[in-house]
DNA sequence: TAGTGGTCTAGACCACCAT
DNA sequence: TGGTGGTCTAGACCACTAT
């Protein structure tokens, strides 16, 4: 095992140090269980509270889990869904009469629902009225907030905003928007998504989105900032997926300009 | 302040969400020095520990940093590079002679750094072999590790595979691999990336990640991996980017099909 | 030197879970 | 019921920063 000096001083690095050792080394495999807080302080012969820090800085690495009056187990790797551009296509739509997250939950063997929690008029957030190519003051847009399950587990949280005088008047403002969803109806209106751009960072979830997608410590979100241009390059949506980090991933394919 | 009482049980809890109140509010603003952990401990009622697991929240949050003998300050919104596909293009650097990571420091007005860290001969981990369409047992590449400063500052480290037959005895075992880079390199082996594909997660940075990057706690880690196709669609080289999330994002431009 | 965060101790009680 | 993690207390000393 090799020696980290600059982290080995501290009694709580120590034992961080130790633990991390076995659990790299697989002698802790995912989903088994550490000892005890308690035991692991007797062990190294330090305060409970001691040992405790070291477990929390494993649970930051992301490496354990501590589940309540169980215990603490070091962390299961979990299936990863890989979305790419492919989720806004309507061509897998059209063949197999399922949206890209039903067609993904259906592989997996994973019970799919959709929950609509909010349509309203609102203004929109600047960075998104930047991106129909507006000032917020002056647009007007509805919001559909939209949260993603496999079985009964969160696992993204969506946002859309479309300009009111394109929702006004249409399924949009209903919970169900009927077949095709959304794009469906925005074709009607004359809007082809042509060109798609995401904009994607990572974040650290915020108080009420890890309440929302209960989100255990250690695990950040991933954030996209989707905008659809239609066949004239113009703007005429833009979506915000907040994705639990350790469920999801993206995949983009691009050619390359010479 | 508002009362919240789902999370106003525990004095920890509310002492954060007294804070994060206040900086949602705008009344601490970003760089602001928040009340010492003592000032917030009496203020409260609660000990000193109280008032630091508090604090430890909000840090987790990614809202507050913590400065060793200077105090807890309300963290400022850094300025984002948003890399996208066009970091591979070589167009710029035949039109600027810089490389995009060189172009996009200009523009910031800061002093770029690439260090080579380690350039070796070793076999893949296991995805990398799997995006070269290889079995890891049956593989040699070169492996090359470059991490990228802005003003000293670490930004992302890169790690970057290429079959070691297409390696040997090029510029590509030195550090300085000369004009257009390891893609120049490349060319003149006959590869040219026709296509990319990147694949991205994000999660908490390794324990050794975290210190190479000098992450403050509570940022995470945008991990991309590059696999680079050439004219006949075969892959002949792999990359993975791992940036601290809060100084850097991605942006994909790309068609739709119908 | 005074004030700050960083770490540690040695207890205590509570909430949750399995048996 | 016993073991587990979750939280809290009231101290202590150290390391760093500013003045």
């Amino acid at each position: 095992m090799s020696q980290d000096p600059a982290q080995g001083q501290l009694p709580s690095r120590r034992i961080a140090h130790a633990v991390r050792a076995l659990i790299t080394a697989g002698e802790l495999a995912p989903g088994d269980k550490l000892p005890s807080e308690r035991e692991l302080a007797q062990r190294f012969g330090a305060a409970r509270n001691t040992a405790r820090e070291a477990i929390r800085l494993l649970a930051e690495e992301g490496l354990v889990t501590a589940r309540h009056g169980r215990g603490v187990f070091v962390r299961e790797k979990q299936r990863m869904v890989r979305w790419g551009s492919e989720r806004y296509s309507r061509r897998t739509y059209r063949e197999t009469g399922l949206t890209p997250f039903r067609l993904e939950m259906a592989r997996q063997g994973k019970t799919p629902r959709v929950e609509v929690t909010s349509i309203e008029q609102v203004t929109p957030p600047f960075d998104v009225a930047e991106r129909l190519k507006a000032s917020p003051e002056e647009l007007s847009t509805l919001r559909r907030c939209n949260i993603y399950y496999a079985d009964d587990e969160p696992l993204q949280v969506v946002t859309t905003y479309i300009r009111w005088a394109d929702a006004e008047g249409t399924p949009l403002l209903q919970p169900e928007t009927g077949p095709g969803g959304i794009y469906g109806r925005l074709e009607e209106r004359g809007y082809t998504m042509t060109t798609g751009r995401d904009e994607i960072i990572a974040r650290m979830a915020s108080h009420t989105e890890a309440h929302t997608l209960q989100l255990p410590p250690g695990v950040p979100v991933l954030d996209v900032l989707h905008t659809s241009l239609d066949q004239r390059g113009e703007p005429f949506e833009v979506s915000r997926f907040v994705h639990r980090a350790d469920r999801a991933g993206l995949v983009y394919t691009f050619s390359i300009e010479h």
